[in-house]
DNA sequence: TGGGCTTATGTTATCGGTAACATAACTGAG
DNA sequence: CTCAGTTATGTTACCGATAACATAAGCCCA
């Protein structure tokens, strides 16, 4: 790559084209009133014959403004919750000719930070971020360069710019009291990584809250180690060390580690819900395709992108945006408790 | 927006603090032997002090090539299958150091292609696309300034640029003989959105031409309408419809509609396997939570998205990269067919 | 000790556009 | 008929960086 785009037609060749100088031929494309009409149309036949496409990266750094791009940080797309922010985000941004840069940070907090910077370097107009929990160096950054930011999928009074999400400790509180009110009185809980994913933590401190309110004991918990995406295998492979807890519920900070439970529970003949309660956290599509389905907390993956977008865009236009978006999550009661 | 980035600090600023040209900080930061030690010590204290991230666009522009970006065009990354081509195509590009632009077409072949016209205006110096069948100015579009381009999911002899797939006609055809090979001589066949799903049609094809082999009646066809991500309502909706025909087993073109077709059954108390076969395609996860399991055609996302990656990179840096490249996918025999 | 070579840094032009101002041609009212 | 106001287009400077060339020290060996 020397000092010449490879076949890129430049306006230049498109303003020779009309007989007109490229100055023309950019107010032809941002502010069509301002030409002529017969101009206009020579204009554009030359750029249909060239076959130009606007230099966006050129036009962005001439403006002074980005190039109209987000940034999404998320831990990975394999994880549907986060494909339905990315949805949703990209709903938002669709209308306005925003495009989406998406980054997948593998659940790691050391590359969030480069990624973060890496990022910077294409001067974003906006970012949305999975969690609320960064390093100091990342969030100096974020706040210096002044760029709206969004922290998604939990709560914080203290956002680096904007926050989108619901309280994680809430949502598992409230599923543990739900629980004990089915009269389950031994409830295990087993956490994702909680090492490298902070809404497990809260979901732990909501569990354990929860128990103590309700006078009942707090079993040992689990961790399940692996920072990746969650697998169904690791759901089963947990189950006889919980069961050593002689626990009545089990409640998983995932889906698809409950999916997995269901399914080692039906090999050794542990009868779901009548011998065991088991709850998930998500409400995925695996969710109702389990047998029995699975009761579990509904979280609004893809509204929180969809305002997380909007929140965004409207502080890019100097609009006033909300510091903090709380979004409702529920409590889907199916067969899997009683 | 108007003549100065916001916040961002400049090159000339840290140039200033360090006492040199911004030429010398340039230097500093894409070839760091040629400064002397001691200049490079103060660039860098100066480049920590003022948070100075390189605006990457103007580099882009000034060197004349491409900004490191690759831009990805899905259907919709809710799609599991798509979500795996996304993680490894930026599996491969994260060790170089480019960054994965993402857009959804939502199945919609207009969407496409004002997508390319729209992304090209950011000089990505690579294209993914999904499928092999597109408008002929988004292919002249893409010809024309020769950008790399990798068509994904299907195979062809005259891709724009490189193909990266398997056949789905082949895989079908796979499936519908192996399913003759069981023994079930009436099987039915239900298609995603056929009109704008091109593997959707392939496949039935490939169907299509095994039942000829076999001797085998072709029953009544049935699509799926809606032009989105499957659902699981979907499959169990069309099932009576397609009872009618009396098949003995049903080849849907998605795991997702044969997991609600499944469900359906057992509310309608038809054995599967036993009284009807049912098979899907993609072997999603979903697939060993369905019970009984289902027998399913697994095909390589993931592979798919990497070799992609690693194909565009290779025609970036000038390397040879086959045209096409052919990912095998495989027919995975589980418990809801004989 | 002086000219050739290396090393460290500066200068100038340029990438492909756009903002701001300048100018030329045309319009219409008094 | 004239001059102010509009409309259409051109000129110049600049966005933030990098390539290519230029220059100034420092170094070495004949």
């Amino acid at each position: 790559m020397t000092k010449r785009e490879k076949n890129f037609p430049r306006m230049a060749e498109v303003a020779k084209l009309a007989g007109v100088t490229v100055m023309t031929v950019s107010r032809a494309l941002r502010s069509p009133a301002k030409v002529a009409p017969d101009t206009l149309k020579r204009i554009r036949a030359a750029i249909d014959k060239t076959g130009y496409v606007p230099n966006a990266l050129a036009g962005a750094l001439s403006a002074g403004g980005g190039g109209k791009t987000i940034t999404a940080l998320i831990p990975t797309v394999q994880h549907a919750i986060f494909a339905d922010t990315i949805t949703g985000l990209s709903a938002a941004l669709r209308p306005e000719g925003y495009h989406l840069v998406l980054g997948e940070t593998g659940y790691l907090s050391e590359e969030e930070d480069a990624l973060v910077a890496a990022f910077l370097s294409r001067r974003p107009e906006g970012f949305l971020l999975t969690g609320v929990t960064r390093s100091p160096r990342t969030r100096d950054l974020l706040k210096r360069v002044g760029v709206p930011v969004v922290e998604t999928w939990e709560l914080t009074n203290t956002p680096i710019d904007m926050v989108v999400g619901y309280s994680n400790e809430k949502a598992a509180h409230e599923m543990t009291v739900w629980l004990a009110g089915r009269g389950y009185k031994r409830i295990a809980f087993v956490s994702g990584p909680s090492r490298t994913n902070e809404r497990a933590r809260r979901r732990e401190i909501g569990y354990r809250r929860a128990l103590k309110e309700q006078g009942l004991p707090v079993l040992k918990i689990f961790t399940i180690g692996a920072p990746a995406a969650p697998q169904v295998e690791d759901g089963a492979a947990i189950l006889p060390e919980v069961l050593a807890e002689k626990p009545d519920a089990i409640f998983f900070t995932s889906d698809i580690y409950a999916v997995g439970a269901i399914q080692e529970a039906r090999r050794r003949g542990i009868a779901v819900p009548k011998e065991l309660g088991i709850a998930g956290f998500h409400d995925l599509a695996i969710a109702t395709v389990i047998e029995p389905k699975l009761t579990t907390v509904h979280v609004p993956g893809r509204e929180i992108g969809y305002i997380a977008g909007r929140n965004i865009l409207a502080r890019i236009r100097g609009e006033p945006a909300p510091q903090l978006s709380a979004i409702p999550f529920s409590i889907v009661a199916r067969d899997s408790t009683k």
